[in-house]
Parts: structure tokens; C-alpha cells; sequence
DNA sequence: AATGAATGAGACTTCATTCAT
DNA sequence: GATGAATGAAGTCTCATTCAT
């Protein structure tokens, strides 16, 4: 579905990105895209309709694959198996995500359309990995499984420099793994 | 410390922070606070030099309440006990922290300033609860040791509904705290 | 005519003047002055019913001094003397005026009321120094004449520097109407 | 080196210039601007950063002119041939430079760095003219030679009416060069 | 495929001023 | 004699967006 308008899209899509997971979306503004670029603030309005589009078109890759993997863990058993499947690819996706994925973490607020998807999906994926008369605290690991993965990515970037760091991307999505999949264990 | 200029101040720094945590910090204008308060702009500005004033002095005591954590972890000796209690503190700094938090964590990219100074706390925090040689698995526990805090208050919240919730603020806390002392104890 | 209100009000006459002189009137605002004065804006309005009248109040002796001397030049027969007398009481005036003098040369431009008072009765002086009917060069002559006055005492305030410097205010004076007199002298 | 930026780039300089050069700077706001020129304020801002901006570039002219005289003054012998020409040389800067002349002379106080600028000009230009240890009443007349041609210009200029006039620029010119020589004469 | 010029809305901020106490 | 709190008007500037070329 992606439209190949020569690779000023992709460019503009890149240097916008890196610009809003820095400083945030509303604090970015499309001329220091444009300037960045080389290009004026009207070129970007020949690729992209508004500012939202460009996040949106995007990100779409990465949404779309996390509803994939939504459908998928439907149609499973609910077994534990399952519940760590999920976690796996989950660790995938955001990996592979890297830009996008950033994006929605560091600007969870972001005005309303995006930023509710975003979260819609992230309550199913909860759902799939926990009962709703489950214990307290088996929700909580849940949820550290799930968010932990996406803590990990940031973990790498260069600038929130890690003791120790830093780290290969693939080194620690096997640890946050590892990590996730402990907490998904059943207690006693 | 905080001065008593009346309560149209507090009212001020009660509004504009439940905007800045749910629209987010630039989506917020003061024209919007002030209509809220009915108020003019003018009168905003009365009590704070700035926008960015309202943040920084409504976060300052959440901000000193980590200073002082620190600096008592730092005078502990390095062991198991300490990190537990250090993890125990955070829990409920971060649950009285409420309107402070909720900012911080749903605007890491906010404008430098303090967004920097959040982050570089939560970096000592990390560096006490966990050696620079040690396994990465061991350093992802402790971020979400850390990171499991904020996630459980946001829980509670009455917008990101969570199934089965909502809960009592304090049971959220001692299950959080528990999982993360889980996620502390050392592995073999 | 000059209410003895205490001496805040005089103190706030000399701070403002000296702030409008350096900075000019417009970039001088009330919350400076008052800061400056360690009160509030609002002490200023017990005193004076507006900014403005800071500035009336404090220039009227001086464009009253500037009045009563071009009532007796009026009176005076139109001789070389006469003039010669009125660059002498005028340079006096000037020497005097100080801060009210170095307002209205370094506000020239300052909203309609007040400047072209000022304006008005320079034109009125230079009237009496010259005939309507005089060469040019006779009547720039007689504008640097009365100018002069004023840079003089420009040259004495310790930013403009002058190289040299600095003088003594009475030399200066006694100078430049040495030279005033000399550009009165009628040329062959 | 003046960009062509089409010609509303030379429409808002001379609009903004007779605004502010007849009501000051601070008190000429953009919006009057704007709409004497029928567009809107944002238009503005596409040819120029901040309004500081629109002096600087209309006024830069002016002072290389002023700079460019001052170097060839420095590389000349200091006979009072030189000071002579020097006079001549700055009356036409003055004549040419009209808007931004009388900017400078009628806003001297004008926000810091460009009023710094134009006086640190006058200072040097003071300097070519005068010795250090020269007469007081020397430096008197040297700064009147220099003050003189500004002054004239303003005389010429349709508002300040002056009695017998309104007189050719030009006639003024040399008039104003007459009277400055004679000043710059060396007395016994 | 991209630019130059412009707009309309709205943001933050500052100011002179008022008034009850 | 002065303050604390507030206002209304205005100011500078920034932004996303449009459109003829």
C-alpha cells in the first residue's frame, strides 16, 4: 500500500520521525522538517496531506502488524504456550518497529486519533495475555511483559545511554524475552 | 516552601496538570486553563511568570521526593535489603506523586529542562538498584522493578480503564510492589 | 506647584526618569519601576494617575523654565544681545534640566502629547534667534546654536563617553556657549 | 547583497520605516504595518524573522556607508583637508541615507544593539575629527560639524516645519557643509 | 516534483490600569 | 500610604495549510 513517489517520501518520513520521537510531535514543527530536509514546508504538502499523515502513513506498517497478531492469538487456545507465542512475536514486532514504535512511547498523549488506537490495541493485547478475574498481581506482570519489550528498544537507543551499553538490539530483545516470559510463569 | 498566595494558585496548578496529563503539556493552552477557572489569561500570569512555571513549580516536591530517596539509598549499604526498601519508597512516592507522575511519564519529550532532569533521576535510581556488570537480564528486571510504580497508578487512572479495575489505589501499590520485589530476587 | 506627597513620589520621579532616559519610555515599564523602587505597581498609581503623568509631573518645571524665558525674549528688543543672552539662559536651563533635558532629546518621537510640546517651544526659541527671511546657513547656524546646549550635557553623562572625558558639567556648559555665541555671530 | 525577494520584501521596509521613523519604534506595532499594506501580519513574517529584523535590513545600507567612510578616513593623513572631506563624504551618507538617517536620530535609545551600534559609529567618526587632547570647546564644535547634517536633513523633512521653508535638499546640503567647515576652522 | 508568497488561527506574554482591603 | 489580585487590550511571533506558477 505504500506508493513509491520516488524516495523524498521515505526521507521526509525518516527525518520527521527522528524529530518527533525526540522532541515530541507538537513541539516539532514541519519547518524544521522542511529545513532539515533541504526543501520547503510546501514540498511536504506534496507528499503528505497534513502533519498527521505523516505519522500516520508511517506507522501504519506497524499497527497493522499488531493487529495481525491480535487476529492470530484469537483464533489460538488460550494456553499459556500461547500467552508466550504471543509475547515472542510481540518482541518482534516492536524491534522491528523501531521509529514508529518509539514514536507511540514517547508521545502517549498524542492527540487523540493515533494515540487512541494505539492504546485500543494495547488492551486487547492485555486481554489476551491475562483473565479478567485474574489476581492483582498476575495483571501486573501482564503488563510489565508487554511494556517491557518496548522499555527494552529504548534501552538501546544512543541517547538514553544505558551503564554498561551499549547493548545489540538483537542481545536484548532475547533478554526482555527471557524476562517477560519469567513473569508470564504461573505462581503458585 | 510553597508560598501561600490564596488558592487561586493551587487552583491553577490543579487544572492546568489534569490538561497536561491527559492532552498532553503543548496541547494545552492557558486560554483553556484559564477558561476552566474562569479566569482571564492575565490573571495566570499573575501567579506564574510562565507556562512552563506551572509545571516546574507543581513538580518540584515530586522531583524533591526523589532527591531525597537518592541520597538515602546512597548512604545505604549496597544490598539486597536496601534495593528492596529503596523499590518500597519509590512505590509510594510515586503513588502520593499522582497529578507529578502522571506528567512525567505521559510527557518524557517535554521541552528539555525537565524532561532531563526526570530522566537523569530515574538513571541513578536504575544505577543503585543494579550493577554496571551485570547480567542484561538482571538490568531489564530492574527497569520494570522501576518502571512497574508509574505503570500500576496509570492503571488506577479512570481513563485507562483496565479490566476487572478499577482498584484501590493502595491495593495497586502493594501488588506492584510485590511484583517488583519479585523481579529484584536475585536468580541462581 | 509640587505637592509634597512625601519623597516615595520623588523617588519615583528620579527612578523612572533615569530608567525612561536610558532605555526610552516605551521599553521602561511600571513592574520595572516599581521593582526597582521595592514596591508595587499599584504603590505608583497612589501617586500618579497614570504612567504619563510620571513624566508630566516631572517635565513641567522645565517647560515652564523654557516658557517664562521665551515670554521675556518676546519683551526683549530683536538685538544680537538679546539673543546672545537667550543661548546664556537657556544653556542654564539645559544644565539644570538634566533628566527631564535628556528625556525629551532622547524621546523625541514620545506619543503625540508631550513631544510636540516640546517640539512647539524649540521652534518658538529658534524663531527668536532668527529672521524669517534669513540665509540658511544664518539659520542652521542658529539651530546648532541651540542644540549644542543639549549635547553638551549628553557629552557629560557618564554611558556617552567622550574622549577625554569626562568634564565638569560647568565647563562643558560655559563651552558650549562659547561656541553657541560664536555661531549667533552675524558673518560678513 | 540585498536579496530580490520580489518588491513587498521593499514595500514593508519603507512602510514600517515612516512609521517608525514618525511614532517610534515601539509604538508602531505590526499590525498597523500590515494593514496599511493590505496584508496580514504573517506576511510580514515571511520576509522578515522578527521585527528587529525589518530596522537591521533597512538600516544596513546605511551603516556600511558610514563604515566604508570611516576606513578611508583611517587610512588618510589627519590634515584638516581630510576632516574636510570627511564632512562633505558623511553629509551625502546623511542626505542619501534618509529613512534610516532619521530612524537612527529619532529613536536613539532604540533597544540596544542597533542604537549601540550607530553610536559606536558616531564615536569614531568623533574620533577622525578631533584629537584626545584638543580644546573642550573643539570637540564642541566637532560634534555640531557632525550632529549639523543629521539636523539639517530632519529641517528639510515636512513635518518639522522651519519658518521660510520648505528648501531643496540639496541647498540644504551645502548649506549644512558650509556651516560644519567653518566650524571645523581651526581658531587661534 | 517543488517553490514562493501568503493566510487565519491562535499561542505565549506583557502592559497599564483598577479596586477592595 | 500601599498591597494583592485581577483584567482587557494589545503585542510579537509561530504554525499548519493553501495555491498559483
Amino acid at each position: 500500500m505504500t506508493e513509491h513517489h520516488g524516495d523524498t517520501r521515505t526521507r521526509i518520513q525518516q527525518v520527521a520521525f527522528d524529530l518527533f520521537a525526540t522532541q515530541g510531535y507538537e513541539k516539532t514543527s514541519l519547518r524544521e522538517v522542511a529545513e532539515r530536509l533541504g526543501v520547503t514546508k510546501a514540498a511536504l504538502y506534496y507528499h503528505f496531506k497534513t502533519k498527521e499523515e505523516i505519522v500516520q502513513s508511517t506507522v501504519e506498517d506497524y499497527l497493522r502488524g499488531i493487529d495481525e497478531l491480535i487476529a492470530w492469538a484469537e483464533e489460538q487456545p488460550r494456553t499459556l504456550e500461547t500467552r508466550q507465542e504471543l509475547i515472542r512475536r510481540y518482541a518482534h514486532l516492536v524491534a522491528a518497529g523501531g521509529r514508529s514504535m518509539r514514536f507511540f512511547h514517547q508521545n502517549p498523549a498524542h492527540g487523540a486519533k493515533l494515540g487512541e488506537e494505539f492504546r485500543a490495541r494495547m488492551h486487547r493485547l492485555f486481554g489476551l495475555l491475562v483473565d479478567e478475574d485474574a489476581e492483582l498481581t498476575e495483571k501486573i506482570r501482564a503488563v510489565l511483559a508487554l511494556f517491557g519489550q518496548a522499555v527494552s528498544v529504548m534501552m538501546t537507543s544512543e541517547e538514553s545511554k544505558m551503564p554498561g551499553g551499549p547493548y545489540e538490539p538483537d542481545e536484548v530483545r532475547k533478554a526482555s524475552v527471557e524476562v517477560a516470559l519469567d513473569l508470564l510463569e504461573p505462581r503458585p
